[in-house]
DNA sequence: ACGGATTTTGCACGCGCGTGCAAGAAAAAA
DNA sequence: TTTTTTCTTGCACGCGCGTGCAAAATCCGT
């Protein structure tokens, strides 16, 4: 057993020692643009593998005060869709060169705590996909000037400080409101997902407004406490439970598909109607769920994966210009309305 | 505007100083066990607040070595039992004061480069949920000596120097072969996910020896290239295609509820047949939808929430002992068996 | 009020690498 | 060959905090 064996901590020290070059040239080696020759790098990543030498990336953070990496806080994980964000999103990240922190906000009052944990870490940057979210977090948890960038994932936000990255919510809906008036539907029932205290017009507000504009008539709409399909369930059977058959809906508009899918599954299995023949659903998202031979869900898709190389960007600029955008998704079509 | 606006990083020298004592203390202030009075602490807490200070845990990690980070690498976000995973291992790991890093394997062979990704943060151990990890990778990353602790989560290893937590396949896949005998079933046909290269004995080989045992009869078996619902759709659907009725398995047991839910849609829709009735299906994992309305899957649930907090166990102890362990699930009986 | 036991506080040094510039080497031009 | 120009390489200093120990402060009983 020799002395190197013992040694816990192969540092740039060591592998310019063995390469014969100094400790910068080594480090140089493994940056991206650096001004070094293609011998010595080749020399010294040599060096490096025959001591299984990687760069401290925890060090380089420190001296360099940019991380490459970001935080993700999460706090809905009922909702299918968030699978296929953090696919996607972790996927832009990892081969643009970012690592991801996954925070899991743990309940309502978490969010705070949640924000200080990444800071803790002096992340590049912060990304918030979900609900809990309020402005006034938000505010507070830039007041204290801790993020170098905020960004609103898939959910505007009015909060000035914010970058938020997400689907156009009103185009979206007035696509989704035409398509259910041009095939004829007359009494839709709007199931929302849990209230934000976001005072801007969520994808409800204008469903209804629209309806209104458009047949004089308001809609009934219901919320379910969290992006659950079993919650959707239980709420869509408590509010049918008590209608007349003519009374009823006939067709539930939904906020995103994790409460169309529970939607479906209530009308279908607590009722023993069919869908879309006695009650049409619609949803939001296109999870891969909703393509299955069992739902067949008439949707609209969100382009996540250009919307997260469009946060990469983000992280890239290093501006101060305004860097909120809005994305057109598009409907898709299947049999379930 | 004055000078402290301009400050970009708020050290715990600045505490300090507003404070009155020492930079040390002000760090002493923010360790849990630190021997440090009730009255200084307060009094540095406070200054903290005002001038918004957190600790920097990237200096913490380079001067202790322990940087109370995990990395968890996933290859396989379609099987929607891995949201369950992050959320009940995110909340565990942060709950006991560990952070943690969300690395996308992002193909095949990208095992190594995940690997190295989580290594380049020096991470306080590594945790592989998915597939893709194969023996020979896990020699790889360990005679590095890059990981002070690799961790196979909800899935077994034979490799010595990885510690594995996960469910007894063994004494599951009884427990449910027993309970398909024991309801009738006479012509089961095993589905089962993408083979790993692991030579342990996987739940299918353990299911088809037992079913041979007490019947003399060997059951099918196919093989689906991912835990993907649609994907085990079409293979079922291949599979029965060419079938005459009374040739069909009156069981489908699968290697998990994502390949199951496929199977359900799949006789339901495709052939229009019943499940139970025509043919029942089994799962494995307990995943949210196999509660629901609609697929009423009969299953086995793993103990995950027990497992994570075990998984801390291990990240918490440092002695040298092995620390595999095996859990106990319990069977689940719905409707699909 | 005093000596010793105990708690609380301060500090030198190091963790591994980045920055920006200057010195050195190599290549190009004269 | 000599002189420029261009490319490579080396280095002092600092990033913010932990470790282990010694000095200072506080406490207790007598």
């Amino acid at each position: 057993m020799s002395a190197s064996d013992l040694q816990a901590n192969i540092t740039a020290d060591d592998v310019a020692v063995l390469a014969g070059v100094s400790r910068w040239t080594v480090n140089r080696a493994f940056k991206n643009n650096a001004s070094i020759s293609p011998a010595t790098r080749e020399k010294v990543m040599k060096a490096a593998q025959t001591l299984g030498y990687v760069p401290d990336l925890r060090a380089a953070a420190l001296a360099s005060d940019r991380s490459n990496l970001v935080a993700l806080l999460v706090d809905d994980f009922n909702n299918p869709h968030k699978l296929v964000m953090l696919e996607r999103l972790t996927r832009a990240l990892r081969t643009r060169g970012w690592d991801t922190l996954l925070v899991n906000t743990l309940d309502r009052d978490d969010a705070g705590p949640a924000l200080m944990n990444a800071s803790q870490r002096r992340v590049d940057a912060t990304i918030l996909i979900g609900i809990q979210f309020d402005d006034e977090v938000l505010a507070a948890a830039h007041s204290a000037r801790r993020f170098k960038k905020l960004i609103i994932f898939a959910r505007t936000s009015q909060n000035p400080d914010t970058i938020s990255i997400a689907v156009d919510d009103v185009a979206a809906t007035h696509e989704i409101a035409q398509y259910v008036m041009r095939r004829g539907y007359k009494r839709p029932l709007y199931l929302a997902g849990p209230r934000t205290v976001s005072a801007h017009l969520s994808r409800k507000e204008t469903f209804i407004a629209l309806w209104q504009e458009h047949t004089g008539f308001t809609p009934d709409d219901v919320s379910v406490a969290a992006y659950d399909p079993n919650l959707a369930t239980e709420i869509i059977d408590t509010t049918l439970r008590p209608m007349a058959a003519e009374d009823r809906p006939d067709i539930v508009v939904c906020e995103n598909d994790a409460l169309a899918i529970g939607a479906i599954d209530c009308i279908k299995h607590r009722f023993g109607l069919k869908v879309p023949q006695d009650i049409a659903v619609i949803g939001f998202d296109d999870v891969p769920q909703a393509a299955s031979a069992n739902y067949r869900l008439t949707t609209y898709r969100q382009p996540i994966s250009a919307m997260a190389e469009y946060l990469v960007d983000v992280l890239e600029n290093s501006g101060t210009e305004d860097m909120d955008k809005m994305f057109l998704g598009k409907m898709v079509i299947r049999d379930s309305a």
